[in-house]
DNA sequence: TCATTTGTTGGACCTTAGTCCAATATCGGC
DNA sequence: GCCGATATTGGACTAAGGTCCAACAAATGA
């Protein structure tokens, strides 16, 4: 079954090919917005960033000005991650690999059958939904981390590494006692019930940073 | 600069390609086994299946009885991991989307290009020293994992679960004190120097693995 | 069957962690 | 100078975790 909270962005720069796509993808119960080159969709208010509603993009691939993988490069450059299907009409195979190397999550050519974009779609759509699960949790968990001070962050990272309190002390060049506050306040902030939780938070955001060599 | 402490392993049926692909590799360093059916490579001893050294596989995707993705299907159901650079005469777009979605590293065409194999191989390397790496870690903590009686991995599941000794007596239906010495048991076994290194571990090889539902 | 692991359980004791109270010092801003 | 946030420390206490020693049952192997 399809689910109709969907966003599908459609960019191509021949109009009756947005037309007939739109048309298609508006029958199942997407909701579809077209735009005619890769500026004007990066300059549209395309709703939030912080996904709630899955959505990903049919993009075509040979454009005037500004291309499909232009335009993909971009949106990796946003952070933006948006799963991305593209259409070509003038497409080989050497270019379709790197597509798919480039993370692109289908490339179908011109002219494309119903069943093959649906298809595609559905599967787009459904890479989005993970990455939108995940992403969200870790912003979630981020934003908590946030909320740290600069000694609680510190305190955190040897917690993590599995230092005790007393190791914590020395290496800080505090006390036992003061480590127990500031450990207390982080599992707190965090929202961390147990260690074992908040090892796995910091796994999950990657924390701590590595150091820059 | 090329490593090498690399296996390629070349699958065609036709012996003019994979003396060609066989000269070429080797004249860059690569160890080079070669394999005129897919039956052909799937009895053979290929050295180590812990991998230590890399390797790759060159793989025709058109050969009799057996063909390149019915090899992938063969390999991935043995667990396997062998990055795939396909190599075809007569392959389209759609072939090759396949191909890219079902994990190879690379799709080719015939007659390819020296530089281009070349490039193709030490990518596909790249990655099987990725895999490699992460298998022999993986592999590693498993073996630690099975040496644990099966009530030690019933106290490691609760304890990296975040419950405290007393919880998991209650759960077990035993006290406190034994608990303690599941506890420690599984500490030495699994050589992990504190809880938080404990749980990594079972982060990372999935322990404990969900319920079915 | 006997002996030897292996897995399991308990007690006594010490160390570490967490909690509730309170207090001091510093800094940046208003 | 006062305020709020941050960092620090102490006392007294409870709870939890870890260690050493000891014991017993079940499985394993000769």
């Amino acid at each position: 079954m399809i689910d109709a909270d969907a966003n599908v962005f459609v960019v191509d720069d021949e109009e009756s090919v947005r037309k007939a796509i739109a048309r298609l993808l508006r029958s199942v119960g997407y909701r579809v917005v077209t735009f005619a080159t890769a500026r004007e969709f990066l300059d549209s208010e395309r709703g939030e960033p912080e996904g709630e509603t899955a959505a990903c993009l049919v993009l075509d691939v040979q454009m005037p000005e500004m291309g499909g993988f232009d335009l993909q490069r971009e949106l990796n450059a946003a952070h933006a991650e948006l799963p991305i299907i593209y259409l070509t009409g003038h497409g080989d195979i050497p270019m379709s690999v790197e597509a798919m190397k480039g993370g692109a999550s289908d490339f179908l050519t011109k002219p494309v059958q119903d069943v093959d974009l649906l298809k595609a779609v559905e599967q787009a759509l459904d890479r989005a939904r993970e990455l939108n699960a995940e992403q969200a949790e870790h912003s979630r968990v981020r934003e908590r981390l946030d909320r740290l001070t600069p000694r609680e962050r510190e305190v955190m990272g040897l917690v993590v590494a599995g230092l005790r309190n007393k190791q914590i002390a020395y290496e800080l060049g505090t006390t036992e006692k003061t480590i127990k506050v500031h450990r207390a306040r982080v599992m707190a902030k965090m929202q961390a019930p147990s260690l074992a939780e908040l090892v796995r938070l910091a796994e999950r955001i990657g924390f701590p940073e590595k150091a820059r060599p």
